[in-house]
RNA sequence: GGCCCUAUGGUCUAAUGGCUAGGACGCGACCCUCUCAAGGUCGAGUUACGGGUUCGAUCCCCGUUAGGGCUACCA
């Protein structure tokens, strides 16, 4: 009974430490956002700590901006972290770049024991190595010709100013196999490895030395990652055994694909996660969206972010790739923007509006008060999938002339009592003392009764002559919002082209 | 080619060795209704294929097929 509480202990008493790592190559994207996500939410939920540590090894593709679009992507899906660039932590530096000498370090352990050789060969005889190996149909694999190097031999060499790479030498023989916790058990014959470069000739770490020692140094307690990452998995492995530093438990989550099944990328649309942003989507919808695909908690479709935190784990992940569906994301984000208060909605779509207000460029903006902006966007909320779609649906509230849909004027404008509805409702319009939707109600159905007609039969080719269109919010909104002036101005407009 | 992973409607997924395989998106119809959305009701549509194991397989095993990933001095 003792015995197994202490173990329990030891294990309640070790902090959960994950980590997303990026490479800067490029912004944000989808993929990168749901890894990211979901070590975001394996850390909350475990009260862990969640670090951030960039990758930038290599020196051709890494650039600022895209380190600046990574934090940006973060940022707008509320994934802050504890430790990383910014704000440090007792593991830092939290680039890759910075931890050059730790990196040397054990390197230089790796050599001294013999587990990693120096190797002068010449990325022409390796291509050629590589051809070879394919001819015969067999894997390309390094051939090992530095592996016997002697001690002179290479004093020489360095000495001759020759390029060189440092290998690890790995195991010829045995079976590594990765206790994953989402896929199970997978193994690997260490013979069908090589002995992969884990020092480049620039004197940078490869990605797969640089991992294992950040990861063990930075107390990384589990790697989740994605699962173009699990055929690298079994040669950390070995260089964790090698350097003699703790391993953490690994976590391969599945890809997520384009409508062709393939990797998504850039040919599917849009990947980067800023790009969404753009489009009016909002970050809730988005990790909503993210964090239910490829995991879920029985039926649940819609989850707050506290929901998530509190019901996320690993074995709830799927095993497959799932296609990145627009439609679902639409659905959620509208759902989100009706759960919106107006407020933010009008922050988020003041930039759209105004935006829509110069390619018109045919807005009195003098008379368009943020009141006015706020009943237009009360009114049109609901109707949103995306922010952006707030251009098109205000644009009647905001600009004067009226194109009035073709089949709609077929529809409504030729028939020969139009004319006289739209008379009439103007008159009765134009009568009211007040001008709020009670009193537009009254006057709509009032006169409806009057004349004995339905309803709709004045409302359809009044909705035409306001906004142009056969479909708008409730046409008391909209005449309410409009206001009397531009009404009776837009009646009288419709009247003259009869 | 080699190695690894995966396989439930078009898509995301639930279920479990055992009732008519559940939900969501999308699609269709109807209801509501001044239109369009939203909402409500209903509907079409699925366990890749072939073998086993079993009284019984979506589930366990094998094979086939298909898809994905990796196969760099990229990460």
């Amino acid at each position: 009974m003792i015995f197994p509480k202490c173990i329990l202990f030891a294990i309640m008493s070790q902090e959960i430490r994950v980590r997303f790592a990026p490479s800067p190559t490029g912004y944000l994207h989808v993929g990168g956002a749901r890894t990211a996500l979901f070590n975001w939410l394996f850390a909350k939920h475990h009260g862990g700590k969640f670090i951030l540590r960039i990758e930038d090894t290599d020196r051709q593709r890494s650039t600022e901006a895209a380190i600046k679009a990574i934090f940006q992507g973060m940022e707008w899906l509320g994934m802050e972290w504890d430790e990383g660039p910014k704000i440090g932590g007792a593991y830092g530096p939290y680039f890759q770049t910075e931890r050059l000498a730790t990196y040397k370090e054990y390197i230089e352990k790796l050599l001294t024991t013999g587990k990693a050789y120096y190797c002068f060969c010449t990325p022409e005889e390796l291509d050629q190595q590589r051809k070879e190996a394919a001819e015969r149909k067999e894997a390309p694999r390094y051939n090992g010709k530095c592996r016997k190097l002697t001690d002179q031999e290479i004093e020489t060499l360095l000495k001759s100013g020759k390029p060189y790479v440092i290998r690890f030498r790995l195991p010829q023989e045995g079976t590594t196999v990765i206790h994953d916790l989402v896929k199970g058990d997978v193994s690997f014959e260490n013979e069908l490895l090589d002995d992969f470069v884990i020092m480049k000739s620039d004197g940078f770490p490869t990605y797969n030395f640089a991992a294992v020692v950040d990861d063990s140094l930075m107390k990384i307690t589990h790697v989740i990652r994605g699962e173009d990452h699990i055929s690298n998995t079994p040669r950390q492995i070995l260089l964790y055994e090698a350097l003699g530093l703790p391993m953490p438990q690994f976590g391969h989550i599945p890809m997520i694909l384009g409508t062709d099944r393939s990797r998504l990328s850039k040919r599917h649309g849009a990947t980067s996660v800023i790009e969404y942003r753009d489009l009016g989507y909002l970050p809730e919808a988005m990790v909503n969206y993210l964090a239910r695909l490829g995991w879920s908690h029985g039926d649940q479709e819609i989850f707050s972010r506290e929901q998530l935190i509190e019901l996320f784990s690993l074995d709830r992940v799927a095993k497959t790739g799932a296609i990145f569906d627009t439609e679902k994301l639409k659905w959620l984000n509208s759902l989100y923007i009706r759960q919106s208060l107006p407020e933010r909605i009008y922050d988020l779509a003041m930039p759209f509006l105004e935006k829509a207000f110069e390619t018109y460029n045919k807005l009195d903006k003098e008379k368009t008060g943020i009141e006015y902006i706020m009943k237009v966007i009360q009114i049109l909320q609901d109707r949103l999938v995306l922010i952006a779609d707030i251009s098109y649906l205000a644009q009647y509230f905001f600009d004067d002339h009226i194109e009035y849909d073709p089949q709609a004027k077929e529809k409504y404008f030729t028939n020969p009592k139009a004319k006289e509805y739209l008379e009439r409702i103007k008159a009765e319009l134009e009568k009211l003392s007040g001008f709020t939707k009670p009193e537009i109600e009254a006057a709509f159905k009032g006169l409806a009764k009057e004349m004995g007609i339905k309803l709709g039969e004045i409302i359809h080719p009044t909705r035409l002559a306001l906004t142009g269109r056969s479909e708008s919010p409730g046409i008391y909104d909209v005449v309410e919002i409009l206001g009397k002036e531009k009404v009776t101005a837009r009646l009288q407009a419709a009247l003259e082209t009869m």
